[in-house]
DNA sequence: AAATGTTATTTGTACTACAAATATACGGAA
DNA sequence: TTCCGTATATTTGTAGTACAAATAACATTT
């Protein structure tokens, strides 16, 4: 694989340019990976020839590089130089995943998002479920025999919701639903107030689905039912996210 | 908000750490915005004071800033100094995803993953439809009645699609389709010869699901038999992964 | 008071220097 | 010869300095 054809920087002094110079580096890199079809185990240039190539100072070519190297698509050793590597997906996600930095909209998107997972997933539950995924589901949901209802401690949740998951058998899926979850945490105590009545409203209706009641339609193999309950479990957050949309409080401290 | 509390390179020669500088102090940094819940608007110490306080240089910090910066977690002015801004979700995703990166495995989580959206969306897609969304998609529809079966050109197929994600009304999802969208393209015309023989079988066995049956079961408000066909008009690609995990050649060049 | 000019601060880029790691080459011993 | 240890050279990681460009805050003038 050559290392020329990044040429940047010719004569045009980019200044008044939105974008810094570490930004275009960057974009090089990433179109150098790409039209140069690397695959992992490619060598990039080092930072010394690319900095004299491009014409461009070290620090920023580090700059650029380091933003790979974050993100996982590049690998640096001493003395080797810089090689291409298979990236994981999700890396960007989990690092801006911060309640604390979206408005509400986003964090309705981001719920409504999961719960649009959850019901995708539900063919490939029934297809890879086992005898051992539903024993320990079942294990999960004795434990969680001592909360009333909806009210299971945020772990048991997670772990509960989690295993289903893993059941589905899609790792992204897996990973993606492990970010966002504290999301939903944060949504639980932020938005209290907002919860608790839509709770007790499902209760009186009667719709209100428990994860026992999920577990029982897995086990039983019944997936049209579990898939119509899903959305009743996860109706709370619908519900929440509209009347969310009045309240735009942001709960600072 | 106070510039305090962060406090690293104390005395420790953090020699044969698997981990850089810039990779700590990045995680200080995430950290620092995490712990003190700073919200968009909210400012950083700027780089010289970072640089004093960590007792560690500029050049570190700022590459770890860069990363930030390349996430869109935090902004950099001159003269104003660096400030925290809601990130977009996906950036990282979109800058990784390069189908010449993953392995047949990722390239197959990815496509399911795709899929189960497209599924857990069904219910977003009929309970928000408008007739312009009908028309819209009836148009698409008619230009791809000169193609046969599923041989749509890979623009139309994508403006179909996208369209219905725009229906469904979820921001991340439209977004995450639309970066994942290469990975189908380049599974197609990478694994050619799987797809066709699948594609032959489906339509043999009249399980082929045109684009222009989507179509109708929408417009029909045919819920149920949209996500039956739905299901069947991406089983192709479900069909495919199969195939795939006997063929781990990475087609190289 | 408004407009204009000045100053000081902060980021962006460039450059140098050196430590640490390590792939490679080299050389000696079995 | 072959194997093992050593030396060398290369490359990344970190530190530090310098300066240009932008601009917020302040000062001056009209």
């Amino acid at each position: 694989m050559n290392n020329e054809g990044i040429n940047l920087k010719a004569k045009t002094p980019l200044k008044f340019s939105t974008t810094t110079l570490v930004d275009q580096v960057e974009e090089k890199l990433l179109e150098y990976i790409r039209d140069n079809r690397l695959t992992p185990g490619d060598t990039l240039p080092n930072e010394t020839l690319l900095s004299e190539n491009m014409g461009i100072s070290r620090n920023v070519i580090r700059e650029a590089m380091s933003r790979l190297r974050m993100l996982g698509i590049i690998q640096s050793r001493t003395k080797k130089g810089i090689t291409v590597v298979e990236p994981p997906l999700l890396t960007g996600l989990e690092k801006v995943t911060n309640p604390y930095l979206f408005s509400i909209r986003t964090i309705q998107d981001i719920m409504e998002m999961r719960i649009a997972l959850e019901i995708g997933i539900v063919d490939f539950i029934f297809n890879n479920c086992t005898a051992d995924d539903i024993d320990d589901l079942k294990k999960i949901v004795e434990q969680g025999q001592t909360y009333e209802d909806n009210h299971w401690p945020v772990e048991l949740e997670k772990a509960f919701h989690q295993r289903i998951y893993e059941i589905a058998g899609n790792p992204f899926i897996t990973q993606f639903q492990n970010i966002v979850h504290i999301i939903f945490e944060f949504a639980k105590t932020h938005y209290d107030s907002l919860f608790k009545p839509i709770n007790e409203t499902l209760k009186k209706q009667g719709k209100l689905v428990t994860h026992e009641d999920l577990y029982l339609f897995i086990r039983n193999g019944d997936r049209a039912g579990y898939s119509q309950a899903i959305k009743g479990h996860l109706s709370l957050y619908l519900d929440f996210m509209k009347k969310a949309e009045d309240t735009e409080d942001r709960t600072d401290n």
